[in-house]
DNA sequence: GAACATCGTTCTACAATAGAGAACAATAGC
DNA sequence: GCTATTGTTCTCTATTGTAGAACGATGTTC
């Protein structure tokens, strides 16, 4: 049928590339639905969520479809205790947003993505832009301020798996030509922190910068982000100062 | 063999058993650590764990352990963006913690635990209390302020299976005594929130009330706590006072 | 340094079981 | 009321997961 991998378990696949299907788009699936996006038979399906939902993986709406169950929280519960970050970056994190007012990221990579994990709100432009919980969320590299400061700290041998292949242009103002993300890579790397111009969100503005740990490995990067009217090249060579100084505090704490 | 339940696909379910051995505790796990845990072959997790490090859910160390993949973390995003509650419950949560100068956290019910979902740490605690980010932790409702805030929320004939049944004393002040247990909660239940007296970690007090959405529902609870000398008789009724106005506030933006 | 224990990994043959398909009941749309 | 989906159930067979022993590598002990 289709091009069944070399895997071990192979319903044990079947099962994930099924929980894979969800997402904050389609929260919600039917089985059906499930089957036509897996090319998967119904009964299959059926079998396959069933026991994921006894297990807890899985809930049953009243409407008949499935979503995504609670127990998943408890994962990314452990799996964050045991990167044992929070710890190490987030004092440094809320000292960053006092210093600048604007909203502070804090990622890592993931393959050719940035997989988010704290974020930091201003006190005062809480009104403004809503909160949001961003644990997991990810963002190409090539198109975000984190993104694209680890990126130019990234072996430049890395880049092209890094850099992911079908570029969507986010918003007008997003880079996607392959050779301009390079010149800016190059220019990002040798000034010691990126840019991203309203390339992920319309009017918002991003100043980032690699973090490593003590023993010089990156293994993150954080950023400033708001809106444009408060990024002028004064403020960010202000913010970038700022945030290298953070990225020196936490390379001490980071193992 | 052991007591193989009525599930549909059973290496599946034994994969689910498998991700379940990974703990706060212990986070990291060999081949035959597992085998033992669950009493399977060594040769059978070793394919299943396979296949989910192939998936991406499990991670290899270079000491030949294995752990949680960061992919993990995806699922959590998907969950939380689902539920829907961090822009309508967030800035509230912040002004709790502006008007009290203590650490807000905010959880639902699962079982009979308390699922963590959000913390607010305000400005001053911050060297005293380390951060933590607390997505997907749980605790058991009967010794917490925000369990037993939910619990004598909930009709008491759910009481029985929402009071774990073996207790543990966290610490010398918890109370697991069952009757004790439902004491308290007709206190609580008749008061309008519930106290926690270093009854799950010691010097800690806590105050709780319960949330509801708009059309009556419990659906999760939220509570104040700090160190036991912040927290006198007339302290406790002045959170008490702001827990119940968030939670009125909140309701109306909760379905 | 050698013997030992334990680790993760590989292999194969057998039997358990996952899965395709048709039929089911239940619901929503027209 | 009819139709077109939905989620669910069933059965039989070939696929596939699994037990057990043996592998080499690692690290521990005396």
């Amino acid at each position: 049928m289709d091009i069944q991998e070399d895997l071990k378990v192979k319903s044990l696949a079947k099962a994930m590339r099924i929980l894979e299907c969800f997402s904050v788009d389609e929260p919600e699936l039917g089985i059906s639905r499930i089957a036509e996006m897996l090319e998967l038979n119904k009964s299959n399906v059926h079998n396959i969520v069933t026991t994921l939902m006894q297990m807890g993986y899985i809930e049953q709406k009243e409407s008949g479809k499935y979503c995504l169950g609670l127990k998943m929280l408890q994962y990314s519960f452990i799996v964050n205790e045991h990167l044992g970050y929070p710890r190490a970056v987030y004092d440094v994190l809320q000292d960053i947003s006092w210093r600048c007012g604007e909203i502070v990221y804090f990622g890592i990579p993931y393959r050719d993505q940035v997989l988010y994990l704290y974020v930091i709100h201003p006190r005062a432009r809480l009104t403004v832009m809503p909160y949001r919980e961003i644990l997991g969320e990810t963002a190409p590299m090539y198109c975000t301020g984190i993104g694209k400061a680890m990126l130019a700290a990234f072996p430049e041998d890395e880049w092209p798996e890094r850099i992911t292949k079908e570029r969507k242009p986010f918003t007008p103002q997003t880079v996607t030509d392959y050779g301009e993300i390079i010149t800016d890579l190059q220019v990002c790397k040798e000034r010691g922190y990126a840019i991203d111009d309203g390339g992920r969100e319309p009017g918002l503005r991003c100043v980032g910068v690699p973090v490593y740990n003590s023993h010089g490995k990156l293994i993150a990067g954080t950023s400033i982000s708001g809106p444009m009217a408060n990024f002028t090249e004064k403020k960010i060579q202000e913010f970038a100062g700022i945030l290298q100084d953070a990225a020196f505090r936490m390379r001490e704490r980071l193992y």
